[in-house]
RNA sequence: UGGGCUAUGGCCAAGUGGUUAAGGCACCGGACUUUGACUCCGGGAUCGAUAGUUCGACUCUAUCUAGCCCAGCCA
């Protein structure tokens, strides 16, 4: 699969014009926090541009920043981007070239395109000006090369407290681009990082480090999102200035929005420290991790990101074009199995009392090489509650009704006949009667039935919890603020009912139970419940009118 | 307000001067059905606005409008 698109142009005329051989891209992630349904979009672009084009992608973790950072991320970054099933040559971190970034600063210094600022944060903000005023050279941007070089030295030896001097490119206050206002590109602080430890108290900054790494790696195109556009003139700066070898070409895409849900590792972060979800796993959220629990094919997260190109447009894409490429992809793997959400029982008056059948039945109708399997049929079975109505209410009804015949799926056609309540009313039970002569297979057409629904035995099954999760995850109210109130334990519908007795499912399969959608076993599952997330519900046509 | 980017039906998205303006999702009809699923058939836009260039514009120009991004010693 291939995405048509402009980035793609952009890498066959380098290879044709003979600028590059093959193409070489790197996905790099922060390690802190998981990835999600946008970070999808970056991996698999990357991934394939460089796969298509003869050449490698690199995974680099991005941890020039070590407060903010953690190895449990980097771990899950590694397994969601494994299971995402796109393969990187090397595993790198960016950490690992912090000795080669500090010499290339002091190259900008000998070249005198970086100098230390004593300036304060605040005063740095100030001279730096707005959006409507330029900004103005700090009193301390000409030092000499000599002065610069010691202040800088220094700062890397600790002799300095944190915050108290920066290194910044001297470049042009007055751009009209924030970027080029002599960025800061390196800065004090005292942390531990996860893999160089407490070697170094000075950190660059990512517009330095960044075309830094790509170019130490040799990567051709760097893909990235919208929001650094403003940020390539820099990163050109800083190849040149730096005196790189290769040539890294930066071009930017499209971030990917998912309509109602939390897009944004900070605002899905916010949601998980403060505990309305369950974890960065959890099924409701659109981490890759979430999706994964939750019984989303990886192949069809791949097909939705090719299926939706890689527009520079912004616009939020609608969950369904996700869960429709998920059905597609479901639809001939997954075996069907009856389930019953809300039972209902289903007593067949005339149907021997301790009779039982053993019906043959077809695992996927679609997909032969799914076998078959035996269901059991008794005298009593389950239900679902809405397949039942009293008075048929309408030509559209295809379920069962009093007095109207139905084909129990699988098995015989039955005729509802009377309803059994409980002191208060509700209803406890149907009896209905059975014809024999309507077994399923048996070429029996004298009649139709309204419609067939499912069941399951009421004697030979097994309990189950359904987890259904709202579609809509959560939506950000006034401006990327997360609702996180709407993410709680009542925003997923909890239905116990029954599956079919003879499945053994281990966690990760997905069914499709019948009609009720597709569902995968969750970890949570014990010996005595299964638990079943929706992956997707199925279509459904029939709408009740509104009145 | 300075700069950058974007603008095609409810959503996503092809299209780069001449096509009846692809396709998918959603939705609405209908057929079929041992899943109201699947499958099949049918249904909708003059392309942000305006003014130009041209025999001809969604595609070129100008102006305007709307949205997104940038004023971290975050990435």
């Amino acid at each position: 699969m291939e995405i048509n698109h402009f980035i793609n142009t952009i890498i066959e005329e380098d290879i044709r014009s003979g600028k590059h051989e093959k193409a070489i891209t790197r996905f790099p992630p922060e390690p802190n926090g998981f990835l999600h349904l946008g970070h999808a979009r970056a991996i698999i672009t990357n991934y394939s541009m460089a796969i298509n084009h003869g050449g490698y992608f690199n995974l680099r973790f991005d941890d020039t920043n070590p407060i903010k950072e953690d190895t449990v991320f980097v771990d899950a970054i590694k397994k969601d981007i494994e299971w995402l099933g796109c393969h990187w040559k090397n595993l790198l971190f960016a950490s690992d070239y912090f000795e080669e970034m500090y010499n290339r600063a002091i190259i900008l210094i000998k070249n005198k395109s970086a100098f230390v600022d004593d300036l304060t944060a605040e005063e740095i903000r100030d001279y730096r000006g707005d959006l409507k005023n330029t900004g103005k050279n700090s009193p301390y941007r000409n030092r000499s090369i000599e002065e610069n070089l010691e202040l800088f030295i220094g700062m890397k030896e600790g002799k300095y407290s944190d915050g108290s001097r920066v290194l910044r490119a001297k470049i042009d206050m007055t751009s009209p681009n924030m970027n080029m206002r002599d960025p800061v590109i390196y800065r004090i602080q005292r942390a531990y990082h996860h893999n160089t430890k407490d070697k170094w108290c000075i950190y660059p900054m990512y517009d330095f480090a960044h075309p830094i790494e790509d170019a130490i790696e040799g990567i051709t195109h760097s893909l990235c999102s919208l929001e650094f556009e403003d940020h390539r003139p820099l990163y050109d700066w800083v190849v040149k200035h730096c005196e790189m070898e290769n040539i890294p070409r930066q071009i930017e895409f499209g971030k990917l929005y998912i309509a109602g849900a939390v897009t944004g590792k900070r605002y899905i972060k916010e949601l998980v420290d403060s505990g309305a979800v369950v974890g960065w796993d959890d099924p409701r959220l659109i981490t890759l991790s979430g999706l994964r629990r939750r019984g989303i094919p990886a192949e069809a997260i791949r097909d939705f990101v090719y299926s939706l190109g890689l527009p520079k447009s912004q616009g939020e894409t609608e969950i369904d074009m996700l869960y429709q490429v998920v059905r597609d992809n479901l639809k001939l793997k997954a075996p069907r199995t009856n389930a019953i959400l809300e039972p209902l029982k289903l007593i067949i008056d005339n149907y021997p009392e301790d009779k039982v059948e053993y019906l043959e039945v077809e695992n996927n109708r679609e997909n032969e090489e799914l076998g078959t399997r035996q269901i059991p049929f008794s005298k009593c079975v389950y239900i679902e509650r809405e397949d039942f109505i009293e008075r048929k209410p309408n030509k559209k009804w295809k379920r069962l009704a009093l007095d109207i015949e139905v084909r129990l799926m699988h098995a015989y056609f039955v005729k509802a006949n009377l309803i059994e309540r409980d002191e208060k009313g509700n209803i406890i039970a149907v009896h209905c009667t059975y014809d024999p002569n309507t077994k399923s297979g048996s070429g029996f057409k004298d009649r139709k039935p309204n419609g067939n629904i499912h069941f399951v035995d009421a004697t030979y099954n097994k309990n189950a919890e359904f987890r259904l999760f709202n579609d809509l995850i959560t939506d950000f109210g006034d401006k990327n603020v997360p609702f996180s109130e709407k993410i709680n334990p009542d925003s997923i519908i909890i239905k116990n009912g029954f599956v079919e007795k003879n499945i053994n499912p281990t966690i990760g399969d997905r069914f499709q139970f019948t009609r009720n959608g597709y569902y995968s076993l969750d970890k949570d599952s014990t010996e005595e419940t299964l638990v079943f997330n929706r992956v997707v519900s199925l279509k459904s046509s029939y709408k009740p009118k509104a009145k």
